[in-house]
DNA sequence: AAAACAATTGAACACTTGTTCAATCGTTCA
DNA sequence: TGAACGATTGAACAAGTGTTCAATTGTTTT
């Protein structure tokens, strides 16, 4: 085990150079893990997960996932907004209505394969 | 398509009632959507997604994460205890130090998928 | 037993985020 | 064209969250 050499900001005295470096070069760049967190902060959200499971086997419009939900149409519209720019959802629009469905498969695994953590 | 009957928080005139029932019957319970949500909170962080990447390869103590990653060890104890208690990741005891590695192959898996979702 | 040190913890602070309320936009239908 | 209505938006407020700082715990080593 390496022994120290200098501490930038965490003042310990004993950092383990060689780890530190290997592992320093196998992250990711900034933005991905920038990018990975913005993507899991929006499925972080009980509302905006209930939004996902409504319209997950069904597509739905705005007025009937806030009946769903129990809450304001304008609540549901400012999540959905979120799950737009995120890419989650997309929409078609008929008439008055706007009509929202999951985007792709992806999140669709994802939250499957979360359950099967969560349920250990 | 079923014409309104009542409408309890959203004001809208036109629900689609069979709709919204089937989605209804078809939604987890609450507590699961606050479990998925909680544990999405939790990944939704660029600190924490930088410390399981740092660790997912070799087990590491504060200290060198802490080194890694710039940040105090006070800040990494933090968030790590966050990580711990969503068992994400799990520890051993070396001496003074404690060594953290990742729990399972879930979370992998998940940010692998993550990773394919917001690289389209 | 005491010093050294990695790690943890609690309180406080700034910052972010979700909901509400009111106003506005855009489409349909009389 | 104008009334009706589903959807969107912006501002504001309350609640939640991450980091810092200081104090403390627990293990090792002399």
């Amino acid at each position: 085990m390496a022994k120290s050499i200098n501490a930038p900001i965490c003042e310990c005295e004993e950092i383990h150079r060689d780890i530190v470096n290997t592992a320093k070069e196998e992250m990711p760049d900034m933005e991905t893990l920038y990018d990975l967190a913005d993507f899991f902060k929006i499925l972080g959200d009980s509302t905006r997960m209930s939004i996902l499971f409504a319209i997950d086997k069904r597509p739905m419009c705005v007025c009937d996932i806030a009946d769903l939900l129990g809450m304001t149409r304008s609540a549901v519209s400012h999540q959905i907004k979120t799950l737009r720019q995120a890419s989650l959802v997309t929409y078609r629009k008929s008439g008055k209505n706007v009509i929202y469905r999951l985007a792709d498969d992806h999140v669709r695994d994802i939250i499957e394969t979360a359950l099967l953590h969560i349920r250990e």
